[in-house]
DNA sequence: TATTATTTTTAGACTTGTCTAAAAATTTAT
DNA sequence: ATAAATTTTTAGACAAGTCTAAAAATAATA
């Protein structure tokens, strides 16, 4: 069993590595866990011990199959949560993050598969980012950047690159939501804007938008 | 704000001022939080720095009204989320527990009240232990022991006694659940055992068993 | 009421997770 | 390749929450 302090570190730990190839530096995870470095390499020693991480004096840190599979738990309940927040809740967007941080250590098997079957076995949370299976393994979706379809191209939106609150609540309040369909109308060589179909209502959005936003093309139909 | 270990203390000492009417002794609180009384006297100095109990050496301890609130949403967000786990995650009353106690400690005004809503504002748990509202009030529901009506009196269950997870058990394969109606149909002078319905089938229960049900008595109808 | 028994508190220690400051290793730059 | 800059680790300290063992206060009993 692990505790909260161990399993965020092991969320970190797993993020960081999906961006980085090789292992995660001492001061990455100082960072993303706004701590320092010196409480990060007491922290390392201990998951190392518990062989949820391989760690080399000044050399890193990676997950070992065990911690790859309790970092993805992790962050499969915090993604799961996000989808009760937003489906069942009515909350929005920007404001799941806080509270999946608390309930994604809240320790039952039963709680999370029964929530997991309650909210239909969703893949992904309402970020777009797909939500690990039970085994830790994603599914990975084929995304585009909405700025980067032509005319006349159309997906679902799935997915956000900038999640800050402001941008969430932008989105919001222009009505585009994970899962509408999103459908090129034109667009602007002046300015790279773009005229888009969403739902039944007609928007121009700028390309700065475009360049945030992820779809899932559209194939056929 | 609270830590987890406050909370946990502020709900003991909340739940054992609801028996005793007089303060609550250091050994009682040690007990139910399966701590050492020597622990209960930190936590009560540091309690008592923070105004939420009243407290003078060897002379036991009492919650202040803030105490009584904070202590009183806890058992709230505990009860709701016991809501939650029967009737949308089909957990089974023995199973819910457990769960909760993690889950009351989760910090979210907005998360706690549109769960109230999601839920229909519900005023019991599966127990039958009423919720106490945002300010911490309970609406007392006048209750009778099963074993205590008459012939052809009726009523709904509304929760139980002994709540051990072997008796939650036994119900729940009788189908003896809360928010049944449960008319007697017979009482046996010869072992004080009872015929009753409860919804379309007959059953035949012991006296043992009737008197750990909690019955809201059935007025009119 | 004097003495025993019980309850409660104190004193000191331990664990977890964190920090600062200084030392050691590694990397970068001249 | 040596010096400078950066990163990482170590050493020692601290707060929270707990424990054991002993002392102090209260309650029970003869």
């Amino acid at each position: 069993m692990f505790t909260l302090s161990e399993e965020n570190y092991l969320k970190a730990i797993y993020h960081l590595e999906l961006g980085n190839d090789g292992g995660v530096s001492t001061n990455a995870i100082a960072e993303k866990l706004a701590t320092k470095a010196s409480s990060v390499t007491d922290m390392i020693k201990k998951l190392s011990e518990k062989e949820v991480v391989l760690y080399k004096k000044y050399k890193g840190v990676t997950l070992t199959i065990l911690g790859k599979t309790v970092a993805a738990n992790v962050v499969r309940k915090h993604r799961l949560w996000e989808v009760f927040l937003v489906e069942k809740l009515n909350f929005s967007w920007h404001e799941v993050h806080e509270v999946a941080e608390q309930l994604e250590h809240i320790k039952s098997a039963k709680l999370i598969n029964q929530l997991d079957r309650f909210l239909g076995f969703p893949t992904h949370d309402p970020h777009g980012d797909p939500i690990p299976d039970k085994d830790g393994n994603l599914k990975i979706v084929a995304k585009s950047l909405l700025s980067t379809l032509s005319k006349n191209e159309s997906g679902v939106c799935i997915g956000v690159d900038d999640s800050s609150s402001e941008f969430l609540q932008f989105l919001d309040k222009k009505g585009i939501t994970l899962g509408k369909k999103i459908t090129i109308l034109d667009k602007e060589d002046f300015d790279d804007s773009l005229s888009i179909l969403i739902g039944d209502k007609k928007l121009s959005i700028s390309n700065k938008i475009a360049s945030n936003l992820y779809i899932r093309a559209h194939t056929g139909q």
